[in-house]
DNA sequence: ACAAAAGTGTTTGGAGTACACCCATGA
DNA sequence: TCATGGGTGTACTCCAAACACTTTTGT
């Protein structure tokens, strides 16, 4: 009989979980705390473990999703591995893994994980443990995070960016029900990082056909009220076979 | 003291190599031989192999394509990790697992990595050990192919197509240093597996400054003699900072 | 009245695409 | 003389980008 080989238990899956709140993008960050000289430290990382035997990745991604955040049911996709040495930012990340983990990892292999979706009913903080917030995006990259976790974030975007345009669904995720046109601009301003024009914007929402106008407007509002879109999933479906 | 974890050893690497030829995309392969009920089975693989511990991922791509095919010097890029069991294709991959490693891998974890040149000085197959070879990739991914490998290929062309919109560096090493328009077309073709236009081919040419036409023309051809070309690096690097 | 955001069209330039004929060369 | 590939220009369409004023509503 051949002798089995260690199980799979030194690759780590790390979750970018971005949510988006109606005015700017969060990723979902974990507290992280250790001692340094006897010193307790804190900073964040992104959530995330080891991989266990017997596993598949996407499974393990999911998994670790509900342990480390309380969250299910959300689909996420991988977008890259990170595998070189020098992804441990000096004594911070060493003391950590002995602290945390019980271990020296020599190679600490990671497979990035990304999902989005809108801040609300499925992604909430309800169930997750403590030590688990939302930061915004360009507040996140300006902290202190373990290991490369800001370059997985950066890149997580970046795959967000390259995935938008080839099928917009992800748009519906992000958005409530009934959306304004200055919600919709909005997030796409927050995934390009740049300012969009107003009214060219309209008219290429105007060509989506899946995107309907309501009859409803905004109430209450300091100003001329905004009319409501919604996305309309059938119609969506139909224009997205008719590219083929 | 902490004790280590096992070393990365179910981590597998796979290298996508592609050679351009002048006239198809070539994929190389390694055979594999093993035994189904006594019986020889002979097929095809991407040559590459585990991760050793201590390893940055890039390093083991290098290394197993140095031991594998006897490639140097080869600029490699991670395009996707593979982690799901149903990679194992049937008996055949479990088979060659417990005679080749002597092992079961209960999930094979890969990553795929991809690299793309001219074959001839670097990328050629003189101290290559028997059994590798090159096969067009039209041809190859009609073969019977170890595991999910035919996948691979056909992501690994993608991330090529992506990869030369953005940067298209990577024609510069795929055409000889001087080089007719028919030749860059045709690679062009093969990366996007359809034909180009040729009057809208040249014009495209024309726009871009640093394929610079020379006063030297093919010899000895049983028709019009086609002009050369060639890449001009500095040229490159002003048009690419110019675009920022 | 004023602050704040909504709503609304036109123009311009560049890029992609489709398309057909004559030219030079060696066999 | 013929077969082979080289070389060349125009017209149309589509998309992206730039750009300014009037309307509605609550305070």
């Amino acid at each position: 009989m051949p002798i089995a080989l260690p199980p799979t238990c030194c690759i780590s899956v790390n979750c970018v979980v971005l949510g988006f709140d109606s005015k700017k993008l969060n990723v979902l960050l974990e507290q992280r705390e250790y001692l340094i000289d006897g010193k307790k430290v804190v900073d964040h990382m992104l959530p995330g473990g080891l991989m266990t035997d017997n596993e598949d990745l996407d499974e393990a991604a999911t998994r670790l999703l509900h342990e480390k955040a309380g969250m299910r049911n959300l689909k996420m996709f991988q977008f890259k591995a990170y595998g070189s040495r020098s992804r441990i930012k000096g004594r911070n990340d060493i003391e950590w893994m002995k602290q945390q983990l019980g271990v020296e990892i020599v190679n600490p292999l990671t497979i990035g994980y990304a999902s989005v979706g809108k801040i609300g009913r499925k992604l909430n903080l309800h169930n997750a443990p403590k030590g688990i917030s939302w930061f915004p995006v360009e507040e996140a990259l300006k902290m202190p995070l373990a290991f490369d976790h800001a370059i997985l974030i950066q890149d997580a975007i970046k795959m967000l960016q390259y995935s938008i345009e080839t099928d917009p669904i992800i748009v519906f995720n992000l958005m409530p029900l009934k959306f304004t046109a200055l919600q919709l601009r909005t997030l796409y301003e927050c995934i390009y990082r740049k300012e969009l024009d107003v009214r060219n914007f309209k008219k290429k929402m105007k060509q989506y056909e899946y995107v309907v106008p309501l009859e409803e407007v905004e109430q209450g509002v300091a100003h001329r009220a905004a009319r409501y879109y919604r996305f309309d999933r059938v119609k969506y479906k139909k224009y997205r076979r008719g590219m083929d």
